[in-house]
DNA sequence: CTGATTGGATAGTTTCACTATCCAATCGAG
DNA sequence: CTCGATTGGATAGTGAAACTATCCAATCAG
């Protein structure tokens, strides 16, 4: 354990932490005081620290893709699906709201095959909420509508960027690593980007 | 305070820890117990809500946005970069990568106008380096480029939305809400965009 | 005048992600 | 075989963050 700790930079107890919530599993035991890890336990740990540091995906959360991966008799369709569902936010407690419903029903109306319990749904719906408390209650789902159509683009390269010909394991990996490192990405360059317009209207003229 | 309490929907203690914090200026006292408050009080605490709810901003960066907005003397150029740093992430510990001189470098290449200082800066070093340890070294900036793009153009149509007209403290608050609602809006869309996409490609033919 | 209420200060709670301590078993040197 | 050092695993402790609850003296209503 201590030579798995120097090979991937994560310190013993933290490995002996992500052993008990189930984010990595045993290596295999050579007697009572000893354990063999090989390579998978490397990538696994830097998966981990990829979603922890980057991501700031929950550790519980991290544990339910993990046993989504592990079960080797999930379909890759409902693997991809429960990843995408674990990396997300939590749903809010309570009921739908009805504003999810009409931001579902403005999305498929615009051709998108989603599924009803998708939880970026209830993000989405919380965010059109608070529109409207901030800004009154005429404001509607095609606020997002340029939101969308840039997301539906990003969203297309991304899936045809997908190689399903290196085996389940990394094909899952590739979803993870894109959907969180790219996330982050986006919203950084985001900011970025609102900087530099910011800049070219109210220029002041420097830079930095 | 507690009609402030039942006008705005948060708790009183929570109103008390809020006013210690500094993110909302007490009411005009009307005796040693007793304070008036105002329909801007209702609104700043709807604020503090929505960042806190929406965005997950931390508190402490809410009150350096709110001693930001209330300081009279800044200029709103000053006040918008106050605002969209203390909106972003901690940037990390330690002395600045090689990484994130390469990003600003490949950026600034493009012809984007930003700051050396950008916190966003290293949250995109961070996606790049975290990239690089699970994809091999080989990986440039360049990676980033759709993305990069897409960020352009959505914030080229904010900026351009973006109302002056109705004063400072209005034009804040817009540039605030829009940078952390949007931000979850746009996230929650393209992990939706990523679903349908995939129903598309993986199909079984079911949505949910 | 008196009993309930209020604003403000202080202390406690909960959650999360670690981090440190213990402990019994075992590995290695002699 | 013996004995001290080390290891994996279980248990307990830490620190930050955002509340939440309790106290307390002053005051407002009747």
């Amino acid at each position: 354990m201590k030579e798995l700790s120097e090979r991937s930079g994560v310190p013993v107890p933290s490995i002996k932490y992500y052993l008990r919530e189930g984010l990595l599993d045993p290596g295999e035991a050579t007697g009572a005081t000893q354990a063999r890890y090989d390579g998978r336990h490397v990538e696994r740990l830097r998966l981990i620290r990829v979603l922890r540091e980057i991501g700031d995906v929950p550790v519980a959360r991290i544990a339910a893709v993990v046993r989504a991966v592990e079960d080797e008799s999930l379909p890759l369709q409902d693997l991809l699906a429960t990843a995408h569902h674990a990396l997300g936010p939590e749903p809010p407690e309570g009921q739908p709201s009805t504003t999810r419903g009409e931001v579902l029903g403005h999305l498929r109306a615009a051709g998108w095959d989603i599924s009803t319990k998708a939880p970026a749904l209830d993000v989405l719906a919380a965010a059109l909420d608070a529109l409207r408390t901030m800004w009154g209650p005429d404001v509607g789902p095609e606020v997002f509508d340029r939101y969308a159509a840039a997301a539906f683009d990003i969203a297309s390269t991304e899936l045809d960027s997908v190689d399903a010909t290196g085996g389940r394991s990394a094909t899952v990996q590739q979803i993870i690593v894109g959907t969180v490192v790219f996330e982050q990405a986006l919203v950084a360059l985001r900011r970025l980007a609102q900087e530099h317009h910011s800049h070219r209207r109210f220029a002041s003229g420097d830079a930095g």
